[in-house]
DNA sequence: GCCGTCGGTTTACAACGTAAACCACAGTAG
DNA sequence: CTACTGTGGTTTACGTTGTAAACCGACGGC
């Protein structure tokens, strides 16, 4: 109603009853299409076809709100495991990584919350950010004859991986899955800043590899940077 | 002069002409100190001892400013590289994830900085961020023996690397350096955020793990996560 | 002397997050 | 049936943000 051109895909208001649930998945949704950014209170509220105060009875803020989100996303990760799977804590960390994978490319714009976001404890690493989560990790691989030690070493050196892996490929699918963010305006001053279409004169490398560059491998990258994370475990453990 | 008293370490006016390097130069500063979310037109400003629209003939706007300041993190990165160690890809690649490092733990609040702002081409990947760098590192590579795809691949490889390894890293040092951002208010709702000390009953292995798990191995696993990918590198390097 | 241009200030405004007061209704108690 | 109270939402309001636009003083060249 305002002016604002940026995506109101109607459903003005199809609920008549908001909910702490409902609106944190309103918010996500928000953001899956136009980014952290672009969330802001009262297009939020529009969204869900009320007033931007009204959320207040579900959320205590914006930043609750978007912690909400992340939990919201991260939350159902150790839902209905797999036992088969679970037997193995090779099968097991796969299937794991495997999940925070696809929540990644499902939700590219949303995902570098999780990184950002940072979680209660210090020891809670992004992107695994519940103490649910990092129990059924550090108990079953204990249980299946980690050492202390090696079970927390582990822990870190898996989030780290997840964290690199798909923060980079998140960045770059929420990047083409349509760049709404900052259109912002052009000129120029005194500014070193990224020019119109980039100077790569003299990078004589990057321009010859630039198709390879540009290609996408995340499929492929992911299952083998997984696995030789694995076989490196695999290897320190019986060593 | 108005009523923060989130820390203005004097210097009130030290400098009598500004400059675009001096601007990000004070931005860097102040977010070392106050986080990103803590820096605002106004109060950079005011640690340079003028006002807020003094700032716009140096920089287009705030989203240039961080830009700036990325640069000015990431910039002398290919500056004076020592020959000796360029010699070996082993040496040049562990040169660079030392360096990126390093300003990692000096700048642990404005490290995630570069692993959020997106970059001006899909293909630069965070924390390697310029043209310059990805340059200098594939056409090193290249020249070493790596194959185009072994090149590209291993640019994708460390990137992440570094940048799981180094976020995770700065985010907890950022945390203990003074966790001056969002004291944010309490009470509570319907909702299941961070209770006031982490519930964490029902996580035993949590609770027993809980001294080995925030230690602090930083350092090793750094180095040791390192040789591990230069290892595999080499590995699939001669296969 | 006058005149641009450069560096900075003043003023102004729209958009944001959010506190506080307000209102409309639905149950329920009497 | 009426009065009371809590619950869900709106109105109004304020402070803080980023930034556009106009303004202004000093200073160097003609």
């Amino acid at each position: 109603m305002t002016k604002r051109s940026t995506s109101k895909p109607a459903s003005a208001a199809p609920t008549r009853r908001l909910s702490q649930e409902l609106v944190i998945d309103a918010a996500l949704a928000h953001i899956d299409r136009s980014g952290p950014h672009g969330l802001t209170m009262r297009s939020l509220a529009q969204d869900l076809g009320v007033e931007a105060m009204a959320l207040y009875r579900y959320v205590h803020g914006k930043e609750d709100l978007l912690e909400g989100v992340v939990n919201r996303l991260m939350g159902d990760l150790t839902a209905e495991l797999d036992e088969e799977l679970a037997e193995h804590w090779q099968g097991f960390l796969q299937m794991f990584a495997h999940r925070v994978r696809r929540i990644a490319i499902e939700h590219p714009k949303a995902f570098p919350l999780v990184a950002t976001r940072h979680p209660a404890a210090p020891w809670l690493r992004p992107p695994l950010r519940s103490v649910e989560v990092v129990e059924t990790l550090l108990s079953t691989l204990v249980q299946q004859g980690f050492s202390d030690q090696q079970a927390v070493t582990t822990y870190r050196l898996f989030s780290s991986f997840l964290l690199g892996q798909l923060l980079l490929e998140s960045s770059v699918r929420g990047a083409d899955t349509g760049p709404v963010e900052e259109p912002l305006d052009e000129g120029d001053a005194t500014i070193p800043h990224a020019d119109g279409e980039l100077t790569l004169d003299d990078a004589p490398e990057v321009l010859r590899l630039r198709p390879l560059l540009s290609e996408d491998r995340s499929d492929e990258e992911f299952e083998i940077s997984l696995e030789a994370l694995l076989d490196r475990l695999d290897r320190e453990l019986s060593q």
